[in-house]
DNA sequence: TACCGTTGCCGGAACGTTCCGGCAAGGTAT
DNA sequence: ATACCTTGCCGGAACGTTCCGGCAACGGTA
């Protein structure tokens, strides 16, 4: 390993080993100019000798280029499963592109009104309300979301999942299982997803003529919260015999409410979430939900935002990310 | 919005605007030099007229600051709550020092050997095996783990929990509560978390003389796993009147084979966690566990490391993180 | 021979910031 | 009066990279 003094090597350490210019050198390197074969391995081999990086910072400053792309998240009090599974997507299939991730926490902005130096952002689930949000829209870089956003103003580009079919194949799938009167939990936050379950929900209901019973929580719902609004619906309305949860984690909260009520889940009742989850799996019984495939949805996300940030994939590109259910004992009678 | 052509204003936009030298500019912004007042006033008002921020690139490039700090955890089971949180505590932290934070992947390194451009990183559970951990360690950079490092190179800050101490409390809770055969169903991890549960659990059969009851289960194992492992244990040795879970959402995983094994969970069968979570204060009934406050530690190594940064705490820095039991039904018999 | 296009390489400016050293103006002690 | 310090400001170099434009050498064509 021949370090040399401490300071690591710079590209005219390179050319001097190589017995180039720094234009030669950094031509090689970026494969840019033109440079005859032998020069090139040349330079790459005092490169790979001296353990040469190029500067970051002054690469940005001279390109204006970050290879940094942000990654936005809503912050609720609950950790979601859903968004460690998406940071991740993210963060690996930006890795294999070379860029960076850094997190823009909501609380915090660095400075009230700037927006962050790099080249592009990632929203995940964006909330128009989320003054945030808002701003990072109007920022002029490169955004794309997962989900799509119900501003006025479009994202550069969008990954979306079709969560009306979904739910729709959701209650059909309860009602086929002998449920007629379902209730819904819904989700209570102003996001694409789940204002359209709500919408989806309503329309169901109207085409099969069953009642509407539902009500709505704040996504990050305490347990017992939950469990007492199940409670209050069960008590009012009997003759309901199929729950479904919107919230991540949501119905496996409930789940011991609907015992205590003395009913059997999968036999007389049915349960149900859209958002699967390890608490799903883990579950007695086993309850059953859709997969949204966050992990998939984040590396869809960076890798539209990369071919855009490249030039290979046009702005507004909206592209769909496939979603299944999971059928389990929760809804097989 | 007084935007100008299109590119951003430097400082060198501000100095004309305020009729100074780039120099003074510069040292008024910072609080460097010697400015009279009222010039210092001049060129604040100035820039906050142009809506100037300092661009990051350039000033990385002469200071050799990059204001960033890396953040690695372990890649194996990334949908576990407890990083979730870790990640939220270190970007919030992060965050009110000015700080950007980049997501480190395990998968893939940019360029193989080169170590990220960033002021410092923060370790989540280091396992010494991991290569990347390895080389993030003997970077040169400032280093804070969560948890400590078994590695031979210390790291130049750690934030830890007496797991030992707990350890033994929640044995011994259970042991109060009338559990003196109980067995422990391990984490398969190097992490020195893993390893501590262990020791201490074999001490503190050793100490109370009862059997040593334990099995190892991958950490991110699937549910039939790990109740596999108890179906096997509750066979082999029916007198097990408590099942303690190490890795996180296992002992939820478990509850319906306890259940389907004809125990009660909370009467003749208690069971705890090593780690708390969602999972486990909505199973049915709720599930005893170590709060291990993920935010808070995430936070705390955050804030050492910035402390390390500026200066202003000294290099080998141990902390402690203290740490509850959180007693449910589950173990109230 | 004269002309021209191509190839291979290089000098040096520019990106936006920080900060060293210098300088003039004014004050104070000798 | 000289000597000296302090205050307030500034010129300009440096950080490491990219890339524009230029130049010499060479081979081919007329």
């Amino acid at each position: 390993m021949p370090t040399g003094p401490d300071t690591p090597p710079t590209i005219a350490d390179v050319a001097r080993e190589a017995a180039v210019s720094k234009t030669t050198a950094s031509d090689a390197l970026r494969g840019h100019g033109r440079v005859s074969e032998p020069t090139r391995r040349a330079v790459l081999a005092a490169a790979e000798r001296l353990g040469y990086a190029p500067n970051r910072s002054a690469r940005s400053l001279r390109t204006s280029v970050t290879e940094t792309i942000a990654l936005h998240i809503p912050e609720f009090l609950t950790s979601a499963e859903y968004y460690m599974s998406f940071v991740f997507g993210v963060a690996e299939q930006a890795a294999r592109a070379g860029l960076n991730v850094t997190l823009l926490s909501s609380g915090h902005l660095p400075h009230r009104g700037t927006v962050p130096q790099v080249d592009g952002l990632v929203l995940c689930d964006p909330v128009a309300e989320d003054p945030l949000v808002e701003q990072l829209m109007n920022s002029g870089l490169p955004v794309v979301t997962a989900e799509r956003y119900v501003g006025d103003k479009q994202p550069t580009g969008v990954i979306w999942s079709d969560h009306e079919t979904s739910m729709t194949e959701l209650l059909d799938h309860l009602y086929d299982s002998g449920a007629h009167c379902p209730a819904f939990i819904a989700s209570d936050t102003t996001s694409d997803w789940s204002t359209t379950l709500q919408r989806t929900h309503a329309r169901w209901c109207r085409d099969r003529g069953v009642p509407k019973l539902d009500h709505g929580a704040p996504f990050g719902s305490a347990p017992d919260v939950l469990r007492g609004v199940v409670r209050d619906m069960l008590a009012e309305t009997p003759r309901i015999d199929a729950v479904v949860c919107a919230a991540d984690g949501a119905a496996a909260a409930v789940l011991p409410e609907l015992r205590a009520a003395g009913r059997t889940v999968g036999h007389d009742l049915l349960l149900a979430s859209c958002v699967d989850s390890t608490a799903m799996r883990t579950a007695e019984p086993p309850i059953t939900a859709v997969d949204l495939r966050p992990r998939a949805m984040g590396a869809e996300c960076a890798r539209l935002l990369c071919e855009i940030l490249s030039g290979e994939t046009p702005r507004g590109t909206v592209r769909t990310l496939p979603i299944d259910m999971n059928i389990r004992a929760s809804t097989r009678p």
